[in-house]
RNA sequence: GCCCCGUUCGUCUAGCGGCCUAGGACGCCGGCCUUUCACGCCGGUAGCACGGGUUCGAAUCCCGUACGGGGUACCA
């Protein structure tokens, strides 16, 4: 393991995801908390990834937590960031670390099967009994190493977001530091990373709260004073569960690709849990950085609320320039997203609608239905559009839009627009309800973005030969 | 069972003993604008889990209760 010189930065916080295949939203809430800290210290973020059962792991599964970080502005090119650091390269460090605790007589040797400690802990309310504890049994394979904890006193821990949650001695059970076969478990490799990486802030989800007394007594047990930790509380879905990969959408990749800003993303996951202060929560990642302070994180679990996601991205969406907005559009605009091929594609017709349609979409993948009419041969078939728009008196409407349609001089959306106003007047229609069978003859859908700009950009000839087809329908 | 954590509008939160007639945001509802749908603007709805204390005064401090969550593996 390539350890960095020592004394090199103030504050080391380290984010230790474990490659599952998918960077949960969790998690990504956790490295940027993580990250908020570093930053505004002026520390240093240390990424561990916990490979530790390397025989699942993947590397692509690695490959993929750094790609969804740098999505969301963390990059291993920053000169804050350091790692990726991997877990089991540090195996001999976490059983050397195992041997000292054995050695100094800080754990012992148990040969206890499950069912032994079961059979004779049934009435109890710890776990282990501590049956081995002064047996002075040696090494062996298949003897797990426990590691001996005090019998009073209470262990605190010092927690920046939940106070300093205290736990008596006297329930903490002898737990397993390593294995029959002599590597360590989870919990001691944690400390020996933490240590050896002389991580000063340890940031994690409050589902290893309990863990860290636990954690606690075996850094004090190797010579050195624990973190300062802070136990975020977990995200939840509407049924107040913790968010599940089985049952939730809770993959980063997926919001993205569904067309959610990764600045929208940051700036909400900021705020779960979070405040910025009283007012503002549309703010700069910068800004955030500057006024972030973990200990004013909120304890209690949070909801992951869409809604709120897709109204925060909405406003990040208008922010951006046309230009911005248009290249954002790209993958929306090829397939599979899009149903048109490349040749029916017409970069110049979508740059001149983009801007209609950057201020009404929430999602960027909201653009392939809003535009395909432009690059169709024909428009949708969206039967439900045609039945509510194509009632009389729609058919004798549309013919006379047709006709005024062929002869008008400048297609430009101003004078269609007229045009329209003017047919559906002698129709004793207002707009609104006149441009209703143009819309859907032309577009497909009874909604839409502005439908003189759209029949600009479409062009006449393409317009007439749409409204053709719908007469045509309308009269067989 | 045992241990730990939590509880302010539906949701995310502000609040850290008087500024609270509890503020903002999302959602929802209504209105204006309007070529549909949106955007934008204006307005509205709705909350301190419950019960005891402490205090001149409590959403804020303490103790219970209820309800939620997490942990309790030779998993991570």
């Amino acid at each position: 393991m390539n350890l960095p010189a020592p004394g090199s930065s103030p504050i080391r916080v380290r984010f230790a995801p474990s490659p599952t295949g998918m960077f949960h939203v969790g998690g990504a809430r956790s490295a940027l908390f993580n990250w908020a800290v570093a930053k505004r210290a002026g520390g240093t973020f240390v990424l561990r990834i916990e490979d530790t059962d390397a025989a699942r792991n993947k590397p692509e599964w690695t490959s993929g937590i750094l790609t969804a970080m740098a999505s969301l502005g963390m990059h291993a090119e920053d000169p804050t960031f350091e790692g990726p650091y991997f877990q089991s390269a540090n195996a001999s460090l976490h059983t050397e670390a195992a041997q000292r605790l054995y050695t100094q007589g800080a754990a012992y040797y148990c040969d206890c099967t499950r069912e032994d400690v079961a059979a004779r802990t049934a009435n109890a309310q710890t776990g282990y009994d501590g049956h081995c504890r002064e047996r002075g049994l040696a090494y062996a394979a298949g003897r797990a190493l426990r590691f001996r904890t005090p019998d009073e006193g209470e262990t605190q821990v010092i927690d920046l977001i939940r106070g300093n949650p205290t736990f008596l001695n006297a329930v903490l059970e002898d737990f397993v530091i390593a294995r029959g076969d002599g590597s360590a478990v989870f919990l001691l490799a944690n400390v020996v990373d933490d240590i050896s990486m002389r991580i000063t802030h340890v940031i994690r989800g409050e589902e290893h709260l309990p863990n860290t007394p636990k954690q606690q007594l075996m850094w004090r047990a190797l010579g050195v004073e624990p973190p300062t930790w802070a136990h975020l509380p977990v995200i939840v879905n509407e049924r107040r569960q913790k968010l599940s990969k089985r049952r939730d959408k809770v993959a980063l990749e997926d919001f993205l690709a569904d067309g959610i800003l990764p600045d929208a993303m940051v700036n909400y996951l900021m705020l779960l849990g979070w405040s910025p202060g009283n007012d503002e929560e549309i703010l700069p990642f910068e800004t955030l950085i500057e006024r972030f302070d973990i200990a004013g994180v909120n304890s209690a679990s949070a909801f992951f609320d869409v809604k709120k996601l897709t109204s925060f991205n909405g406003e990040y969406i208008r922010a951006m320039s046309t230009q911005e907005f248009i290249k954002a559009c790209g993958p929306w605009l090829v397939a599979p997203h899009a149903p048109w091929t490349p040749e029916q594609f017409d970069e110049a017709a979508f740059a001149a609608i983009a801007p209609h349609a950057q201020s009404r979409l929430a999602l960027l993948s909201d653009i392939t239905n809003n535009v395909d009419f432009l690059f169709l041969d024909a428009p949708v078939d969206d039967a439900a559009s045609w039945d509510k728009a194509m009632k009389e008196p729609a058919p004798a409407l549309l013919a006379d839009v047709r006709t005024a349609l062929a002869g008008l001089e400048t297609w430009q959306a101003e004078p269609l627009k007229e045009l329209v106003t003017e047919v559906g007047a002698a129709h004793g229609l207002k707009l609104g309800k006149a441009q209703a069978p143009v819309r859907v003859a032309t577009t497909g859908r009874t909604v839409g973005l502005p439908l003189f700009e759209s029949l600009e950009v479409l062009g006449r000839e393409r317009a007439l030969t749409r409204i053709d087809a719908a007469l045509t329908k309308l009269s067989a």
